[in-house]
DNA sequence: AGCGGTGCG
DNA sequence: GTCGCGCACCGCT
């Protein structure tokens, strides 16, 4: 008899059921919720849809417990020696030394209506419109009107409501207010939406130490005798007056309601207080806080003490693990509906379920997965707060009535394509790929797309292509009409100013490692250091700048020796990816990126231009006919590409040799150098006359769009010379198709500039500069020449050029910084994960966590730094 | 590349 | 009567 309310619960869909995990939702009538929602939306087209996706998940169950059933223990047994070696190894690389903040403002677009509005503070009310409400205010919560809900059925669960209209404008206007204040703690925060952001607290709090009271005391709002006035007379517009949180019960403490004060004090808890407190005294609105040693942890914190309150859990693994334990799955950010419930059929409803079920997990779902459920289970997460990326895609998509006539279908389909093109020329951007989606009666959805080899931007190239699309749909349906309620047009794959086109981002990067580096490979650093944490997921590694010491002393790939003079000192590699103090040096530093960073986004017209004639040039370049009739050092007039560019400057006498062409260009514009290889790279006849059969391995590949590929090739080679290390590393990593792929990938864009001077092939040119006989090769790291054209040996050089690079890293830490051991630093996580992308760069064709460790750690750790020793010894 | 699906706010 | 929009990412093919 105690299954009859679960029996009960499951006849209710999973997906359309009451979601109560959230705040403000404790104590209400589920059962009666869920069967008003039911009734309300049975029998409809909605309803149906929702039905077949149920019945979709229930398969996909199926199939995995069909696969569970199958497991062997001795197979579960593998998984689970596979499994604590992952434990151990993300266990080390836990962190617990960031104080990351996630801020969340209480219901938000209702409670700035109800401020706006004192009517409506009493009342239940919930803002959105009749087919779909954004937020809900907690009165209304208690109804069990929710966010995300149509708003027919919420006043169904209350008649009584009140539906409030959207205001995007205010909304955004009081997210700027409250950024303001965020921007006092940490100016690098990360907002997830216009009421929302992960702040990291560390270096806020250690410099929040040394002030003085003065600096903590912060006034209540002049409006304060107002507020009072109010309080008194129950007019508040608080929206939480019960909540014994509220700051303004303070005020009367404070006696004088004129200028009232408070003073907050120096721990966490006492910033994060002061923070709200200045929320809300600025815009009369509360947030609720979680503080905690990761932005995962601290999401789950802020929803605790929701509304208008704050949790801190302590930074130790004690208090994360007792904090994980019961947490249920669902509540965790990644988690959603479906995958709660797959994990509940295998009677996994908390974290430390998770835990336990690791091995299992492991052989039924991705690598992805199960890394980031581990992760979970841990209590890890990201130590610091990510950069905010690029954009990868923009779409606009509309519902409407039902719609069957193609004429009117076109037509909207123009209407989304001009709302599209607009947007993208806010943002300066053009893309190659037109993405169409079509959404039926039945709500079924549908996508189709199309990639162009050409960008596009304005309406008729869009709707052409948009247009293409939707035709031949309709015609896939005919005799019968596309019955549609939603359409929408997306466009991606940008080809786009401050990003560029990959191929010109590398070669800048070559041009100069140290500097240019961050015009979008720290930022893409950064990124992956992020999708690393969260996801374990390889990714590829841009090109890393040489280090300092090496830069000044050697030249730069394609630089000449002249230009290298009067340029301000380079911040290391390692310093640039130690995630925070990386982005605060970039921002309080000498900011070396941030000129050219201008500078590079110049170019795009003619870039987008030139990506076109690359690809036609394709062909002839494949032919080899690419006799060149010019002299080698011949200097070249930088305007001969792209006389547009000519605005930018470029007085100097400095020189750049040109990568394809191998002439010196006469100028530091590195827009006007671009153009210049633009130019060549459309010109096939500008291709150096020393060419020689190794052109394929060595000279840029023009039939990928990516620079990169030209290194893929070359170390494609290398990787099958590296038998040794790959065997290893397999051993140590599941099976992955793909996982090689990624790797090499990885270790091709790291080893990128193994060409230095007029040299031009890696493998068997022989460097003008150089005396020796035999073929040589040039290290990316030490820039020293390497007398071998065996790859493995070679590659082996650079694998020891790196590691005492670590070492010699770790070891300049110590002196200079205030964690004491160097080695320690091991520990710390955002150093850690650097470190293993850093190795996993070069141990092909494996999980990058495992080999990282073991393979390189070992070998260039252990035998150097005892500390380790201890710690990697699993893995032997 | 293209497509469907999941998840988030 | 009425169940959204914009974005990112994943896995499969």
């Amino acid at each position: 008899d105690d299954d009859v309310p679960r029996k009960c619960q499951e006849r209710f869909l999973s997906r359309m059921a009451l979601n109560d995990n959230k705040a403000g939702m404790e104590g209400l009538d589920r059962d009666k919720i869920n069967k008003i929602i039911m009734e309300s939306s049975k029998g409809s087209k909605f309803y149906e849809n929702e039905l077949k996706r149920e019945q979709q998940v229930n398969r996909r169950i199926e199939k995995m417990m069909l696969q569970k059933a199958q497991i062997t223990e001795q197979q579960l047994k593998k998984a689970q020696v596979q499994v604590e070696k992952t434990a151990s190894v993300l266990e080390m690389s836990r962190d617990l030394s960031r104080v990351i903040v996630h801020v969340d403002m209480d219901a938000f677009y209702a409670a700035v209506e109800m401020r706006d509005c004192p009517e409506l503070k009493d009342k239940p009310m919930a803002v959105g419109s009749m087919s779909m409400l954004s937020t809900s205010n907690y009165h209304a919560r208690k109804y069990g009107v929710r966010a995300a809900m149509p708003g027919f059925i919420a006043k169904k669960l209350c008649p009584n409501l009140v539906i409030v209209s959207t205001n995007f404008d205010k909304y955004r206007a009081v997210s700027d207010e409250i950024r303001e204040i965020f921007a006092d703690y940490d100016p690098h925060f990360q907002p997830m939406s216009l009421d929302e952001a992960y702040l990291d607290f560390t270096d806020h709090l250690e410099q929040r130490q040394s002030w003085p009271e003065s600096s903590r005391t912060h006034r209540y709002r002049s409006r304060s005798i107002e507020c009072l006035v109010n309080k008194l007379l129950n007019l508040s517009p608080v929206l939480f007056e019960d909540s014994p949180n509220s700051s303004l019960g303070l005020l009367g403490s404070e006696g004088a309601a004129g200028d009232a004060f408070e003073v907050f004090g120096t721990s966490v808890e006492e910033a994060v207080r002061e923070m709200r407190f200045r929320i809300e005294q600025k815009t009369r609105l509360t947030a609720s806080a979680g503080i905690a040693p990761n932005t995962m942890l601290a999401k789950v914190c802020s929803d605790k003490n929701k509304p208008n309150g704050q949790y801190r859990l302590p930074s130790t693994r004690e208090a994360v693990m007792d904090f994980i334990e019961n947490l249920p799955v669902r509540k965790v950010c990644g988690i959603g509906k479906v995958s709660e419930k797959m994990l509940n059929a295998l009677s996994i409803s908390t974290c430390s379920h998770l835990g336990q079920q690791m091995a299992l997990l492991s052989l039924l779902f991705s690598e992805t997965s199960w890394h980031h459920f581990m992760e979970v289970s841990l209590g890890l997460g990201s130590t610091f707060i990510p950069r905010h990326e690029e954009r990868k895609s923009m779409s606009t998509e509309r519902t409407f009535r039902e719609l069957s006539k193609a004429e009117e279908q076109f037509s909207l389909c123009r209407e989304l394509c001009e709302d599209l093109a607009e947007d993208m020329k806010k943002e300066d951007l053009k893309a190659k790929t037109v993405t169409l989606k079509l959404k039926n009666v039945n709500f079924e959805v549908k996508t189709r797309a199309l990639t162009l080899p050409y960008a596009v931007a304005t309406v008729d190239e869009i709707f052409a292509v948009a247009k293409d699309l939707l035709k031949t749909e309709i015609e896939n349906e005919s005799p019968q009409p596309l019955r549609l309620r939603l359409m929408g047009v997306r466009v991606s794959a940008f080809v786009s100013l401050d990003d560029k086109k990959p191929l010109q981002k590398s070669i800048i990067g070559f041009l100069q490692p140290g500097k240019t580096e961050s015009s979008g490979s720290s930022k893409d650093m950064h990124q992956n250091l992020e999708k690393e944490n969260h996801s374990l997921q390889a990714s590829p590694l841009v090109c890393p700048p040489l280090m300092q010491k090496y830069q000044r002393k050697e030249e730069v790939p394609w630089r000449n020796k002249q230009s290298q003079a009067g340029k301000e000192p380079q911040q290391s590699f390692f310093q640039r990816a130690h995630a925070k103090r990386l982005q605060l040096q970039a921002a309080n530093g000498s900011k070396p990126e941030e000129g050219l960073e201008e500078d590079t986004s110049v170019i795009t017209s003619g870039g987008i231009c030139a990506e076109k004639a690359v690809k036609s040039s394709t062909k002839a370049n494949d032919n080899k006919n690419a006799a060149s009739d010019v002299s080698e050092n011949e200097l070249v007039s930088p305007v001969e590409a792209h006389a547009s560019t000519s605005g930018c400057g470029g007085t100097s006498s400095e020189t750049l040799t040109c990568p394809v062409c191998f002439r010196r260009v006469e100028t530091t514009d590195l827009n006007i150098f671009n153009s210049h290889i633009d130019h060549c790279l459309n010109d096939p006849t500008r291709k150096p006359n020393q060419s020689t059969a190794s052109d394929s391995e060595s000279d840029l590949d023009l039939e990928n769009d990516h620079q990169e590929s030209e290194v893929v090739h070359r170390r494609r080679g290398e990787c099958e010379a590296e038998g040794e290390m790959s065997k290893n590393s397999e051993e140590l990593s599941r099976d992955s198709p793909h996982e090689g792929q990624q790797s090499l990938k990885n270790s091709s864009v790291q080893k990128g500039p193994l060409i230095k001077g007029d040299s031009k092939d890696v493998t068997s040119q022989q460097p003008q500069s150089c005396n020796s006989k035999g073929p040589v090769l040039i290290c990316p790291v030490c820039q020293l020449t390497q007398e071998t054209d065996d790859l493995t040996v070679f590659n082996h050089h650079v694998d020891l050029c790196l590691n005492q690079q670590v070492l010699h890293e770790l070891g300049g830490q110590t002196s200079s910084s205030r964690n004491p051991p160097a080695v320690k630093n091991i520990n710390i996580r955002g150093k850690c994960v650097y470190y293993m992308k850093l190795f996993s760069t070069f141990s092909l064709n494996t999980n990058p966590i495992l080999c990282t460790f073991s393979l390189c750690c070992m070998t260039a750790l252990e035998t150097r730094c005892e500390h380790n020793v201890g710690i990697l010894s699993p893995f032997k």
